[in-house]
DNA sequence: TTTCGCACTTGAATCGATCCAGAGGCTGGT
DNA sequence: ACCAGCCTCTGGATCGATTCAAGTGCGAAA
């Protein structure tokens, strides 16, 4: 024999299938003796409560987000520091609505499995995905709700961002405070072409990604300001890798002159900086100072502990959550980035 | 108007609903005419393509598999760095058979939102939920397959699990080894009942956790065979806490004999351990030898860096949710431990 | 006694697909 | 000319619940 169904259920226990139905969902409507009965059927049969599937799709809730995120592989997702904040945050909403939540990682091709396509999900969080990009439309497409994370802003679509320009802007303008006047930056991605190297005026026009344009932007502001001459040989565009950070090192110590200050857009590029400076004999930061960027875990415990802009990542997640899930009205969030000043940087030292 | 379903593009495409269907999931089966009929339709009326709870109704199949965990929020599950490691090789799986994965937390009480009961996955892995958990008996209920992950053996039911003996016994045996004769054991919970402070011979028979019960058992076995007497003072549970460490190594260290080495079940305890013995003006490990128990991404990266036992918590993961997927035959399986020596362990000094 | 309202129950419609047995047409071999 | 075999396509059954308008019975009020 099969597995037991309501139906069965409802049949032995002589009471119709609705009636079955409320005794599972909302026993206070069916009388106690009814709902004995049912309950007796049910144990006879073995029955195992009711079949989700089913459930959702009459009721048509699922009871489960999914955080979208534009990475090849579900594994890179849980090997990330910045992810597992993320995830933390949104957890958190989730434990208040009691809501499930699962990770799409979206960029490779596949139709089948688990995509925003097929998901049986309530909603979507689409983490850092550009506003031309192929998963917002996707996203559209499937009808659900949906809030992006880091994207910018995105007509008629809720959005969280951190205030990348004026954390930039913060880093910067300490460094300039410092007395330096040779500044290096390793940026981040410009667009997603795999390119790295020197960012000029024309690569720059062309910045597709939000939150690196926001940094740059914020960083030759300050340094405008200050009247810190900005060389392209100094602005390098790197992944957070080590091979590329040390290519980028090379175009702005090996030839030149070196900066005294490096602006890093992520923590990782910042360690990764800092180990290969010392691997060239330069202190961190008597002979360079350096800023990183995001206030990973490991920026205060290392040595020297790294100067960087926190932002608030869980709290990204968490609000995205809760205004997916409805527990705050949806709309445009920007939160604020915090310069943290730790060991890495220190006044320039006059030649 | 409503959405657009299956059944009114076949009307649109004058076709049955079957055909529709096969155009979406099994194309070569359809002549390209009918085909491109159905496509132009499906455009015409904006069809969403197939609605994946209604698929997954029909075809039994959700495309997703869950973690189950014994903890109350969500959100702690993505706190944890073992949890990381264990959710990334969970992932590595995934990606392989195009599955996805979603996390539920499984304590808390609720009967609705996201559960064992009302999840819609096709198999769980269970984490660290002993053989007579409640737990157990709930995914036996759902009639999913699952396995389970550092639970000890559980009849009826593929599991992974470390060599928690043996990776202790060789803790143990490189402390012996060293000289070290009195020795002091940082144990974790016995059983989930909240209690610290040491553990007696009563105690330990009540031992509910297996993994708790297996490293005890090897730091015994090879203590006792190098004849190191192991007074109950010296052996305390403890949580992963600085406050019942603290407490712990009062006992040890305030009176009688204080120990020249520490066996600590979790690194976290081990390093929380070293800080507190410098703390009390003992070095490390010139005065105290301190072995840990995971081997956490920061064990090598502090100072003096950790010697430990290394345990392959992202294979554990991997070989779990494979098993669970199907892409290799489910059976019993126990992942080797390894000693890692490093720097927080040495000679014992004669006095 | 009639009427009204309340508290339960019923039964059928519906959610949106997939699956499968069988029918029809076409091809090629004998 | 006949039949086997293949490729397409059809139509209806089915997956397992939730929902809701309508119906029943019973006690209290008029």
């Amino acid at each position: 024999m099969g597995r037991a169904r309501l139906k069965d259920v409802a049949r032995l226990a002589n009471v119709s299938q609705g009636t079955a139905s409320n005794v599972f969902n909302r026993p206070e409507l069916v009388s106690s003796a009814l709902r004995q009965a049912v309950f007796d059927a049910a144990r006879a049969l073995e029955y195992r409560g009711p079949a989700p599937a089913g459930r959702a799709l009459r009721s048509g809730k699922a009871h489960l987000i999914a955080l979208v995120v534009e990475v090849d592989l579900l594994a890179y997702v849980f090997e990330d520091s910045f992810m597992h904040r993320l995830l933390a945050g949104i957890g958190a909403a989730c434990d208040e609505a009691g809501s499930g939540l699962t990770v799409i990682s979206a960029t490779s091709g596949r139709r089948d499995g688990w995509t925003i396509e097929t998901a049986i999900a309530d909603g979507f969080i689409l983490h850092c995905v550009e506003h031309d990009s192929r998963l917002f439309e996707l996203a559209r497409r499937r009808g659900l709700p949906f809030v992006a994370i880091d994207s910018g802003p995105v007509e008629g679509v809720p959005t969280v961002d951190v205030d990348d320009h004026g954390g930039a802007r913060a880093a910067a303008a300490h460094i300039v405070a410092l007395g330096h006047r040779h500044v290096g930056i390793l940026s981040l991605e410009t667009a997603g072409d795999g390119r790295t190297g020197a960012i000029d005026d024309a690569r720059l026009a062309d910045a597709r990604y939000t939150v690196t344009r926001d940094r740059l932007r914020g960083y030759r502001e300050a340094l405008g300001e200050a009247r810190v001459e900005l060389e392209p040989r100094l602005v390098q565009e790197t992944f957070n890798d080590r091979a590329t950070v040390a290519t980028a090192l090379a175009a702005m110590f090996d030839a030149g002159t070196p900066p005294t200050a490096l602006l890093a857009m992520s923590d990782t590029m910042a360690l990764i900086a800092v180990e290969l400076l010392m691997g060239r004999g330069l202190r961190v930061p008597t002979d360079v100072s350096v800023v990183g960027f995001d206030d990973v875990p490991e920026a205060a415990n290392c040595s020297p502990s790294l100067t960087t802009v926190k932002q608030p990542v869980r709290a990204k997640g968490r609000h995205a959550a809760r205004m997916l899930l409805g527990l705050e009205p949806a709309g445009v969030t920007v939160l604020p980035a915090r310069l943290v000043v730790r060991g890495s940087t220190a006044a320039a030292t006059t030649r």
